[in-house]
DNA sequence: TCTTGCCTTGAAGTGAACTTCAAGGTGTAG
DNA sequence: CTACACCTTGAAGTTCACTTCAAGGCAAGA
């Protein structure tokens, strides 16, 4: 698979894609006779895996250090899952003060619902707590 | 509350809040005598509420215009509205893909923990899906 | 009065993560 | 054989969200 629909399968840009690489957030992609990239199934399981994890804010610093580990052998495995692990603990504190911005959030709104029913005025609205 | 006790009660730095309150990120604060900011309730509670929906990924852009919108009145009232049910929407959805990855996160912990109790070699690891 | 530690502003600088540009090579259809 | 749509690289540019800098004003203690 060529650049061009590796890029359209995760709807990345080209330029992203030779950027992760050029990088070292994926490894090197297999090159064919003409030095083009052709996306193997490992090359592509990358590619989705950095991306789901870029999605969920993980850092391209980290993500790197995690493949360059992951190119260096199996001695790196220890270090390799306690990343993962740290990844994982700041995943789960993300998820939980988006949780409670949501709780937040939908109250503000529950607000504005009674302010517009009770026809109040600007400075009562809810920005006092 | 001068600008240096605003900071640390929201752990953010004085530089911060008054850059947040120079691009509209907050209304215009309170000042002494002296044109020194000081903080009302009022100034404390929109610098909390900014303060949380940034940690939760809210555009600086689409607050400044919530901002904007309050200090214009109560006839941008269903606006506002809007804008907060558009926030709140994509606070989900960003939740949602955080969850996702978290899963899968745990299911490639999981996997090294299989493969360093059977001694597995790196190839097998679990990066082909 | 002088030092110290606050505060002010406008402007320039930074870091992260791409994005765009320039210059050129490859391959197939007409 | 040439047009066209791909591909390559290295370097420079962009955007977002701050952060730092420079130059100076205010206030209280020694």
């Amino acid at each position: 698979m060529n650049i061009k629909q590796a890029a359209e399968k995760f709807e990345l840009t080209t330029d992203t894609l030779r950027y992760y690489e050029r990088i070292g957030l994926i490894p090197p992609v297999t090159r064919n006779e003409s030095g083009y990239r052709d996306y193997s199934e490992i090359d592509l399981n990358w590619v989705s895996f950095i991306k789901c994890m870029r999605e969920a804010g993980v850092s391209v610093e980290s993500l790197i250090e995690y493949v360059s580990l992951f190119q260096e052998g199996a001695d790196s495995i220890t270090t390799r899952k306690e990343i993962l692990i740290d990844q994982r603990n700041e995943l789960v504190e993300k998820i939980r003060v988006m949780q409670e911005t949501l709780a937040k959030l939908d109250e503000k709104i529950e607000g504005y619902e009674e302010n517009m029913l009770a026809f109040q005025t600007e400075k009562l609205a809810n920005h006092d707590e």
